[in-house]
DNA sequence: AACCAACCCAACCGCAATAAA
DNA sequence: CTTTATTGCGGTTGGGTTGGT
C-alpha cells in the first residue's frame, strides 16, 4: 500500500510564493505561531499550497533573522570542517551557521564551495580574481599566454585560503572522519568543540591509541591525544598504524555512511587511481600543482588502508 | 542582437524518523 | 503493537539570470 499524498496535489499551488503569499504566510505565523500543524496551515489562512510548501517556505525564506549569499570565509572554513568531519547534514551545518538555511548551505557548497575546494571557479570567482589581478596590473588586461582563469583545469582554480587571509581547513584524515582531531592538528578549536557537541562523546574521550600507554596522554579529561604524526612508535616497540579506533570514532558520532561527495580520496574510498594532480593545492597550499599532489599521494600512501566498516 | 551554455537558487519530491491514534 | 499522519531532511529539478561568442 503506498503512502497517503499529504495534500491534493490537483487543488495546491505550485512554482515560486507570490508577494501576497509571502506576506498571508508570514504575517499568520508571526502572530499565532505554526499551531504545530503544517498540513492543517495552509487551509486554515486560505493559502492553495501544500503544508510542506508552507514549511519550506517559512524556514528557508520569511523566517526572521534568515541571511543569503554573501558567505564569509569563516563560513566557508566552518562549512568544509563539517563537510569533512560529518558529510552533507545540512541542517546540523546550518545548525552552527546562525541565519543560514540547510537549503542554502546545500546549494552553496553544490554550486559554489565545491568548486571553489577543488579547483573549478565560477565564472563569479574567475570574475573577481582576474578584476584583481588586472587591478594589480594596473588595470591591463592579463596576457593571453597566463590563459583564462579557470576551467582550463583545476591548478588554474585553484582556491587559496591564505590569499583569503584564511587558515587552511583542516585535513581529513583517511581512516577517520574527523581529520583535524587528528589530533588537534590544524582543526581550530570551535570546530573541535562542536563535533564534541554532535557527537556527545568526543574523539578526544575516546580511548587513547592502544599503541600508546594512557600516561602518555595526561590524565584531564578531555585531553586531546597527540598527532599520530608526531607520535613515535610506542616503547613497547607494537607498532602503531596511525589508525584512531574508526569504529569507535563512527559510533560516537553515530556514522553511518556519510557522503563525502568529491572528498572520497581523503578516505581511502572511490577511485584508487585518483589522479593526484587534479586535486587543488588546498590540500597543500602554497605549493605547487605537482608538488602538492606528490605530497597528497605520499601522505595517503603512508597510511595504511583502513576498513572503516562502511559498505 | 541573438544564441547558447553555465550558473544559481527556490522549490519540489520522496524517504525515513517520529508522534499520535 | 500496528497503522496512519506529520515532520524533517537531503537529493534533485526547473527556470531565471548572466556572460561569452
Amino acid at each position: 500500500m503506498g503512502r497517503a499524498p499529504c495534500c491534493d496535489k490537483a487543488s495546491v499551488k505550485k512554482g515560486p510564493w507570490s508577494p501576497e503569499e509571502d506576506a498571508t504566510l508570514k504575517s499568520y505565523i508571526e502572530q499565532n505561531g505554526t499551531g504545530g500543524n503544517w498540513i492543517a496551515l495552509p487551509q486554515k489562512i486560505g493559502l492553495r499550497r501544500c503544508g510542506k510548501s508552507c514549511r519550506l517556505r517559512w524556514l528557508n525564506y520569511l523566517r526572521p533573522n534568515i541571511r543569503h549569499g554573501g558567505f564569509s570565509d569563516e563560513e566557508d572554513r566552518i562549512i568544509l570542517s563539517l563537510y569533512i568531519s560529518i558529510g552533507s547534514r545540512w541542517s546540523i551545518i546550518a545548525a552552527q551557521l546562525p541565519g543560514r538555511t540547510d537549503n542554502d548551505i546545500k546549494n552553496y557548497w553544490n554550486t559554489r564551495l565545491k568548486k571553489k575546494l577543488f579547483g573549478k571557479q565560477s565564472r563569479k570567482d574567475q570574475r573577481q580574481h582576474q578584476f584583481a589581478r588586472q587591478a594589480a596590473n594596473g588595470g591591463h588586461k592579463e596576457e593571453a599566454s597566463e590563459g583564462v582563469a579557470g576551467n582550463n583545469g583545476f591548478a588554474a582554480g585553484a582556491y587559496n585560503w591564505h590569499q583569503h587571509g584564511m587558515a587552511m581547513p583542516p585535513r581529513p584524515m583517511p581512516g577517520s572522519m574527523v581529520e583535524g582531531n587528528r589530533i588537534g592538528e590544524g582543526v581550530d578549536e570551535s570546530i573541535r568543540k562542536l563535533l564534541f557537541k554532535l557527537g556527545g562523546s568526543s574523539f578526544a574521550a575516546l580511548p587513547a591509541p592502544p599503541c600508546l600507554p594512557p600516561s602518555m596522554y595526561g590524565e584531564a579529561p578531555n585531553f586531546v591525544a597527540p598527532s599520530v604524526h608526531t607520535a613515535p612508535l610506542n616503547e613497547g616497540g607494537i607498532h602503531c598504524s596511525g589508525v584512531l579506533p574508526a569504529l569507535e570514532l563512527d559510533e560516537s558520532f553515530q556514522f553511518n555512511q556519510v557522503k563525502l561527495d568529491g572528498l572520497e580520496c581523503f578516505f581511502g574510498m572511490g577511485d584508487q587511481s585518483m589522479r593526484w594532480n587534479e586535486v587543488s593545492p588546498l590540500v597543500c597550499p602554497n605549493t605547487t600543482v605537482a608538488s602538492s599532489s606528490q605530497a597528497m599521494q605520499q601522505y595517503c600512501l603512508v597510511e595504511e588502508p583502513v576498513d572503516l566498516g562502511m559498505q
